[in-house]
DNA sequence: TAGATTGTTAATCGATTAACAATC
DNA sequence: TAGATTGTTAATCGATTAACAATC
């Protein structure tokens, strides 16, 4: 039952195949050879085959990739063929724009609570979604199948959270919060999104960038 | 004259590193060594030292690295050091929960402008900023110094604004529309943030995660 | 000076790419 | 069957870690 562990640079890669493939699937096509889809994806034919090897023989000699059959497959490997409960700590503009952001529900997770300590947004709802007083979070956790819970309050309050979330049995955090979760239960799934990193990285980029035209150009 | 190119895993660590050095010097901490400042992040002292000496030596042997000068080092190197005028192409719940983030102005990311397409939204302001329609895109890039433009509008229409945006002059883009953008100008900078693909990360862990609990147990 | 810790070179590890035999 | 294209092994490349001489 030894399971190969898979690295996280294959997994980072598997949503944008899933999303190829349904552009594929729009656009009415059968069949691909990691060839023709690595030109459209600009990676190298060889690296699609590599990764997806990692879970299986998907394709075909002579033939390639059955378009619709390794969607539905990649949907499977990244848990899209079952559904995901999620709750959203922090009712704020982010945490609203998550709730109201209906592509998540077409990939299978549900947004079905909001929670804030504001008492202003008590029994308020977002796209009909419930924003809860935080102090029910505990008693939420019991009643429903929670699956994920994202976190998007400041940053001073999220440890305390996410320590209270991983008692009520929740296994997974998608993190927006500022900072790197100390979590002292190593049984949990944490994915960080750091906007202001990513935003850092950018102007990184864009300042070399300007050298560039201004030296080289 | 030659620039030695700087790995994006690099680059991608500098935000962390300056976070815990601002956290650092919140705490009165003066200087901190490769190795204690490690055990913090959980990372190697190697690849800090390793990471730093890209840009240039920042320490010194024996004592190790002055907190407060390496903040502000990394923050040069990040281009924090300059004030950055970002637009935000699409004033739905995202768009204006970014124009709501107080704490990108902290770090010198002003955002001067929502555009959208919705009349009903049109000269309504968020948090003082103005909604503009997306007609005036071009006047308003040419009277205004606008280094980065946010992309926050469906992704089928992303690619043309895209476009307008960099004959606009606009060489930085922070795309949050879930396409990978295709320009035909090589003189920009993208920074992609796909949510739904950090979503899809989480869930294949979770499943991962699941699955290993209940054989491993 | 002796001790500490950097900057940097060398060794290792992992990820990507290339090559090709297997096979549809 | 011949041609195409996978699955997989081998080669290369790059990133991380270890080691240590330089030096504060």
């Amino acid at each position: 039952m030894e399971e190969k562990e898979i690295s996280q640079a294959v997994i980072r890669r598997m949503p944008r195949y899933y999303r190829y493939l349904g552009e594929l699937i729009d656009d009415g096509v059968e069949r691909i050879s990691s060839n023709d889809l690595s030109k459209r994806m600009n990676v190298t034919a060889s690296q699609i085959r590599q990764d997806l090897n990692n879970f299986g023989g998907f394709g075909q000699q002579g033939y390639g990739y059955n378009v619709k059959y390794l969607y539905e497959e990649i949907g499977k490997i990244l848990g899209l063929n079952e559904k995901h409960n999620i709750i959203v700590i922090g009712a704020g503009n982010l945490g609203q724009a998550l709730a109201n952001y209906v592509k998540f529900e077409k990939l299978g997770f549900m947004i079905i609570g909001l929670f804030d300590v504001n008492p202003a947004l008590d029994g308020v709802t977002v796209r009909g979604i419930k924003i809860h007083m935080l102090e029910e979070l505990e008693q939420f956790c019991a009643e429903n199948q929670v699956d994920i819970a994202a976190l998007t309050m400041p940053k001073a309050k999220a440890d305390a959270i996410a320590n209270r979330l991983v008692d009520a049995g929740i296994h997974a955090i998608w993190n927006f919060a500022h900072v790197d979760l100390e979590l002292l239960d190593k049984d949990v799934v944490v994915e960080n999104v750091h906007l202001s990193d990513s935003l850092m990285q950018l102007s990184y980029n864009v300042a070399r960038n300007k050298k560039a035209r201004e030296s080289g150009s």
